[in-house]
DNA sequence: CGCTGATTTCAATCTTTTCTGAAACAATGC
DNA sequence: GCATTGTTTCAGAAAAGATTGAAATCAGCG
């Protein structure tokens, strides 16, 4: 019975004279958000329902979404809560009831600028970690002691290593950390990027990327 | 049999009095990339490879990479082609000798633009050209003409028709729309930007990612 | 309190993706 | 041609990941 309480637009096509086009229109952009969101490592089903929760921008409740896209309550509620966390969906309430309903931000700027927030957070942070972790590891071999560290200094190998012990070693262990070195500075540069545009003041970032991919366009 | 060729780099580590510090940053660095790879959508394996061929610096035929990360012939065989397609990694030969060797490219910005041209490509173009074409489905019902719009469906709809049957239908619809065209907008311009980006020009890019990076961090 | 209904959790199940290994397929040299 | 060495393909196996559904938990209310 609770499935098909009276929420406005997610039951709206049952009954009434539907938009049958307006409904098709939403059904493959969940579709087409699904799919994208599985290529970047999304679970589909999570994507689908943000992708219904944006594009209606109907608070809906976990029955609305369930009927919408055939999947079941755990499904549901699972993929909620993870959109949650990652701040692109939040919690209404409506007066004289007592379900909980969820709406999707709708500013696209800012709910990308909260998932580059989160993935950065959950991946590219700890993959920096780890890379200097890595590279703490052969810093001891650092042919100009620790100043290459954390700064991505391209220090090209010297040609004059005539160390006639094991020079083989020596200079691949160098060029080792050239690499990671290399690896770091990037992802330095990527994250700091990022900082910017998911900052609050982020919207200067915005304003240059429109203005940049205006410019190329 | 074959797979302990003296193939310098990779088998060095077995008999020689080994680097074994320089092995460990070796397989903590592929560890790490195979997690953030499959993070990304990518095959776990496949980052792996590249994660090797990369660290290493050393072009590496099928049976080093079957051995040093224990994978199957068809394993290696797969993923080597799959990164050959990503236009990361390339053969290379040896003089008095059958076997192919496989080099990662070495310039991380080179390598991450081969990425993002190919991710760009291979997702973001087909999700566009999608939305492009739902939003096409509910055209016709545009009040303004959508200046969004790239390919500028002319609406001959008159918007003050005052069909009082349904003016929600119509007002959900436009909403719809607004939706559609902002979410085009985000894409347009983020595919500019990584053509930018991408293009062999794409240094000044390049320069300005490392720029905005350094002054924010 | 304990009832009612909403929400969360989680082991079992199902689906999708990845991996293997052996056979088919080149390419090279004799 | 044909033996030899190296590469690719692909059907089935294995692993990883997603989904279900029912039981446990929680929250408001009389």
């Amino acid at each position: 019975m609770a499935s098909e309480s009276a929420t406005g637009a997610a039951s709206r096509g049952a009954g009434d004279p539907p938009d049958v086009t307006l409904r098709q229109a939403q059904d493959r952009f969940i579709a087409t958000w699904g799919k994208m969101g599985s290529a970047w490592g999304i679970s589909r089903t999570m994507a689908e329902v943000h992708a219904l929760l944006f594009i209606t921008g109907q608070p809906m409740c976990t029955d609305d979404i369930m009927e919408r896209l055939q999947i079941s309550r755990g499904n549901a509620s699972m993929s909620l809560r993870s959109l949650l966390d990652w701040g692109v969906v939040s919690r209404t309430h409506r007066r004289g009831d007592r379900k909980e309903y969820f709406g999707a931000e709708q500013d696209v700027w800012t709910m990308f600028r909260a998932i580059v927030r989160e993935r950065m957070k959950r991946e590219a942070d700890p993959t920096l970690a780890s890379l200097y972790e890595i590279r703490d590891m052969t810093a001891h071999l650092d042919a100009a002691g620790g100043a290459a560290r954390a700064q991505g200094k391209k220090s090209r190998r010297s040609k004059s290593d005539a160390h006639e012990s094991a020079p083989t070693l020596e200079a691949t262990t160098e060029e080792h950390n050239r690499r990671l070195d290399e690896m770091l500075s990037f992802f330095q540069t990527v994250h700091s990027l990022s900082e910017r545009f998911v900052s609050p003041t982020g919207r200067g970032l915005q304003l240059a990327a429109t203005i940049l991919g205006k410019a190329a366009s």
